[in-house]
RNA sequence: GCCCAGAUGGUGGAAUUGGUAGACACGAGGGACUUAAAAUCCCUUGGCCAGUGAUGGCCGUACGGGUUCGAUUCCCGUUCCGGGCACCA
């Protein structure tokens, strides 16, 4: 008796016998070949998953089930980056804690994940915000704590190392405060005084990639700079290491260009420039007057005017160019060069300064700037410039002063306009009348002028005229070096990341502070719980929330947390207040899978080196400048420590693309309760109104659930064409309010998860962007169903041992091919639809075989592992053999060569590149042959007749093309 | 402004190293079965033109050129969409 393809009976029973069975369950086995497949871990918001979550966790489920029919050792974990500022929000406003609403999302992920068929080891599950989880998040962090990174071995060593060098040099200070301080300057994770993004609304301190275009990404709140302590990670120190790891791994070139971008190296110099000496005269006997008087009304001392500054450059050659320098407002050099006449209106530019937030200055280009009344001299031509001031230059990068070159500078060349300064061109044939030549591609000329406009160190004056542009930068560093006049310095765009936040839910610091000195608790007293607190917002005194802890200081001698009341300064000390940024957690949480219950250690050695990094990491590529790269540099920092085994984490990486939601319009007839059908609605005044997607199918609405839906509607009217309501539609992000949500729920419920699974994957490449249309799953639906009813008709088929036939064989071995070259390219939809042919096909060849099905049962088991299972217990229950097993126990089949060769083939022939007619060719013809043979074919003739053969072209299985003219 | 990726029917998308463009699926149209519906099955479906018809011809992979016997594929230029970086010297 055929059985009808009852998806929800067969789902529910696989479920429960993989999770009774532990089907999914890894461990190390040394026997085979691991592979490690991972998704980047959700966080459990509110709203549950939609049908877009699931996406990039079916591609790599169908991959992780491949790799393991193929014998691999495959660990797919899953779990939950469990800390972020929703839950806290939601917890402000209805007083419930975080942790409660977070473990009630995660249940409902949960539930919602097992109902799709993943294979994932839940044995093996972490949540960063559990203590025995974030204890490793916090022991990191001591670590970089207790690390420096060492330029020369371009490594993390412990900072001992360094403490000993000091001592050697003579340079390590008595003073603890001292020692403490001088550190800081070398920890990887360090206290900071440094401008951080202060986001005022949501009360803590960004990232900068948590900055998008001057607002917060999350709630798109104002942003503005400001100076504050804060905890920092160094991840600037492996700027050029984060950038040549780039090189080794297998990731999409628009993610690894994203990276170069945000790494932002540029290779330049840096230049002394001395301040003009002449100024710094007339000075010092101002400062002396003003010493010498007593008049309490007398301005304040001048500060010392510095002897020089430096500047730094990409473009060392246009040295010649030079014609003034400036400054950045922020940089502590204002105050040293500025002269007394300009002090006023310095000041006032710099009041003007300040008073504009980043966003402004971001978008509003134009030039201002005040001249501080000092001259610089170029070391080069001996000139004295002017050194202005201007919010152009920033004080974040290089060294906050650059040297202008108007003519090759296009932000230099603005602002030498607005100043009428002088601009020299330096490159030969470049127009400057209207705009500035930024390019680095040309001849240099007037370097110098003329002769004596170069100064000569130890007899050498630097000449660059009629040099390209390459050589002129090559030949000005090797100068400046030769005469010691600066030195040759790589530059990074990437900053330091600010590792602490002003907020309830994150990891907190095991850190208490010691008369002020910021001290690590002893790593045996780790994890330092995250203490309970009555209100989630920051105290009244302004202080993290963290501060409305009680039981929240250290006793240094008892060696644990007391209450606040018992700080005394001598053995109890208070804890820090605030906590780690949401990165902090899943920057290594892939190391922890490989041993998820190990209370000893992050990672065991063993099991660090079995399972060694991530071979394919599945994932948004929004996280390309923040968790990838905070990853990254964590476990580069990881492997310096020796706990990682490999410099990168993710071998290769696929970014799936996001789902869009396609919302559906009805279209209301002004001030009615009237809604027409969109082919007529032009006809009418309409507003259209969005209508939840679950009650349209194939854009027509259902009229009785649109009248349910709403009471406002209970009463509607419509106006249909051919019987229907057609909708309007649009396609837009998905969001609730635009009642396009498509949860999975409904999917797995209405076809089941295998229909849900192969149409995710139908639906388009994995890594492309594409609208949610649930219009085309009716046609995996019957696909399943047209597979399920092939497997009963052989299943059923009295003469079921027949040996297949060649079509049979065939057909087989064709899909085997194709499905195994395309799961290796993640070409999923390709490898369903040559699933359906090759149904269509078995189908019309009434295949009856089993050594037919057998195959197909495990090609299609990545894809749809509930249907396959089912099947494959079918076809083993007579047989006894295999009873029990999983189809995941069996071997991926081999494609075999001899099944696929052709006798003959059909190729096009060609005159003059134009197909002409169809011809069949013996499949191992040669070029020679297949021309002898048209052209000695009868339909060949009428177009060789009066022609001659110019040039015959074949290609064996390609293409036969006969070149002819007139003769 | 700089960098990266892309543009193929009504729709989602196929197309090995340049070799019969539009696989597969949806939608649409027609038909079969059925009291009816659902389900299932069969046929047609890029555009235009000619023909009763089998069929034939022309155009067609954003646009304009080029290389080639032959270009969705390679090269140059243009337009449009998406992504990243952005007073980074």
């Amino acid at each position: 008796m055929a059985k009808e393809y009852n998806f929800r009976e067969i789902e529910q029973k696989w479920h429960r016998l993989w999770t009774e069975r532990q089907t999914y369950k890894v461990s190390e086995d040394e026997s085979r070949g691991k592979f490690y497949v991972l998704n980047m871990f959700p966080y459990p918001s509110g709203a549950g998953l939609h049908v877009g979550h699931p996406l990039g966790y079916i591609a790599s489920d169908i991959y992780a089930r491949y790799k393991r029919l193929q014998g691999f050792n495959v660990l797919n974990p899953m779990g939950y980056d469990a800390y972020g500022l929703p839950a806290e929000q939601y917890a402000i406003k209805t007083g419930q804690h975080p942790e409660k609403t977070t473990f009630a999302n995660i249940d409902r992920y949960r539930e919602q994940l097992d109902k799709i068929g993943f294979c994932f080891d839940w044995d093996r599950e972490v949540r960063t915000c559990t203590p025995d989880y974030y204890k490793w998040t916090q022991w990191a962090f001591q670590k970089m704590f207790y690390s420096y990174f060492d330029e020369e071995l371009q490594k993390a060593q412990p900072i001992e190392k360094l403490i000993e060098k000091f001592k050697k040099e003579g340079t390590w200070p008595s003073d603890e405060k001292a020692q403490s301080d001088l550190l800081m300057q070398h920890r990887i994770a360090f206290l900071g005084e440094t401008m951080v993004n202060w986001c005022p609304k949501l009360g803590t301190v960004l990232a900068n990639d948590e900055v998008v275009e001057g607002v917060s990404v999350r709630g798109g709140y104002p942003v503005e700079q400001k100076k504050m302590r804060q905890w920092c990670l160094r991840v600037s120190a492996y700027s050029q290491r984060l950038l040549d790891g780039l090189d080794t791994i297998d990731w999409s070139e628009s993610i690894k260009e994203t990276q170069r971008n945000w790494i932002g190296r540029s290779e330049g110099a840096e230049i002394e420039i001395k301040v003009y000496n002449e100024e710094q005269g007339a000075r010092s006997k101002e400062q002396e007057n003003t010493d010498s008087s007593s008049n309490p009304l007398a301005p304040c001392p001048l500060p010392p005017a510095p002897v020089s500054f430096t500047i730094f450059t990409t473009r060392a050659d246009t040295m010649f160019g030079v014609t003034f320098f400036v400054l950045a407002p922020e940089s502590e050099l204002v105050d040293m060069v500025t002269t007394p006449e300009q002090r006023a209106a310095v000041d006032e530019y710099i009041k003007y300064v300040k008073s504009r937030t980043e966003r402004e200055r971001m978008i509003d280009h134009t030039v201002t700037g005040v001249f501080s009344g000092a001259y610089g001299i170029n070391p080069i031509t001996g000139d004295k410039c002017p050194i202005y001031i201007a919010e152009y230059v920033l004080a974040g990068y290089g060294t906050g002063a650059i040297m202008a070159v108007p003519a090759h500078d296009s932000r230099d060349y603005a602002f030498a306009k607005h100043f009428n300064l002088p601009i020299i061109p330096l490159v030969e044939g470049a127009d400057i009348s209207e705009e500035s030549y930024d390019a680095k591609e040309g001849i240099v000329m007037n370097s110098p002028i003329s002769p004596d406009k170069s100064v000569a160190y130890d007899g050498e004056s630097l000449c660059l005229n009629g040099l390209s542009i390459k050589e002129a930068i090559a030949e000005t560093k090797r100068f400046v070096k030769a005469h010691n006049l600066g030195r040759v310095k790589v530059n990074y765009r990437l900053r330091d990341a600010i590792f602490s936040r002003q907020r309830y839910w994150g990891e907190p610091f095991p850190v208490y502070y010691k008369h002020g000195i910021p001290t690590m608790i002893p790593e045996e007293c780790l994890p330092i719980e995250l203490p309970q607190v009555e209100k989630f917002l920051p105290t009244e005194t302004g202080e993290p929330p963290l501060g409305n802890a009680q039981i929240w200081a250290w006793d240094e001698v008892n060696r644990k947390i007391v209450d606040k009341k018992l700080i005394d300064e001598k053995t109890v000390f208070p804890i820090e207040l605030y906590t780690m940024p949401g990165f902090a957690g899943s920057s290594a949480y892939y190391l922890r899978y490989m041993d998820p219950h190990n209370d000893k250690a992050l990672v065991s050695p063993e099991a660090a080196s079995y399972w060694q990094n991530v071979d394919l990491y599945v994932g948004g590529s929004e996280h390309a400048t923040g968790h990838l790269i905070y990853s990254r540099f964590w476990n580069k920092f990881l492997f310096d420590l020796g706990v990682s085994k490999t410099e990168e984490p993710f071998k290769k990486l696929v970014n799936q693309g996001m789902i869009q939601g396609r919302s559906n319009f009805v279209y209301r007839i002004k001030d009615t309760n009237t809604f027409v059908s969109f082919g007529l609605k032009d006809q009418y005044d309409v507003t259209p109104i969005h209508v939840d997607v679950n009650i349209v199918k194939n854009d027509i609405l259902d009229l009785e659930a649109f009248k349910a839906w709403s009471p406002e509607y209970a009463t509607a009217d419509f106006v249909l064409e051919d019987g229907k309501y057609i909708c309007g539609w649009a396609i837009e992000k998905m969001s609730k309010s635009m009642y396009n949500v498509v949860n999975p729920d409904m999917i797995v419920e209405n076809y089941g998860a295998d229909t849900l699974r192969l149409y995710e994957m139908f639906l388009g490449p994995v890594e492309q962007s594409k609208p949610w249309d649930t219009n085309g799953i009716d046609g995996c639906f019957r696909f399943l169903k047209k597979f399920w009813g092939l497997a009963q008709s052989i299943l059923n088929n009295p003469n079921n041992q027949n040996t297949p036939s060649a079509e049979e064989l065939k057909a087989l071995h064709k899909l085997i091919k194709k499905v195994t070259s395309d799961i290796e390219e993640f070409s999923y939809n390709t490898s369903i639809s040559a699933f359906m042919v090759a149904v269509n096909e078995l189908s019309q060849l009434k295949c009856a075989s089993r050594a037919i099905l057998e195959p197909l049962v495990i090609l299609i088991a990545p894809f749809a592992p509930h249907i396959a299972e089912e099947l494959w217990e079918s076809l083993t229950t007579d047989a006894s053999l295999r009873k029990g097993e999983s189809v995941f126990d069996a071997h991926w089949p081999q494609y075999e060569e001899k099944y696929l060769v052709e006798t003959s083939v059909k190729l096009g022939v060609q005159f003059n590149g134009k197909v002409r007619f169809d011809m069949f060719f013996p499949a191992d013809a040669t070029p020679e042959q297949m021309v002898e043979m048209v052209t000695s074919a009868p339909e060949a003739q009428k177009h060789l007749e009066g022609m001659q053969i110019v040039k015959t072209i074949a290609i064996p299985k390609r293409i036969v093309n006969i070149v002819v003219k007139p003769c």
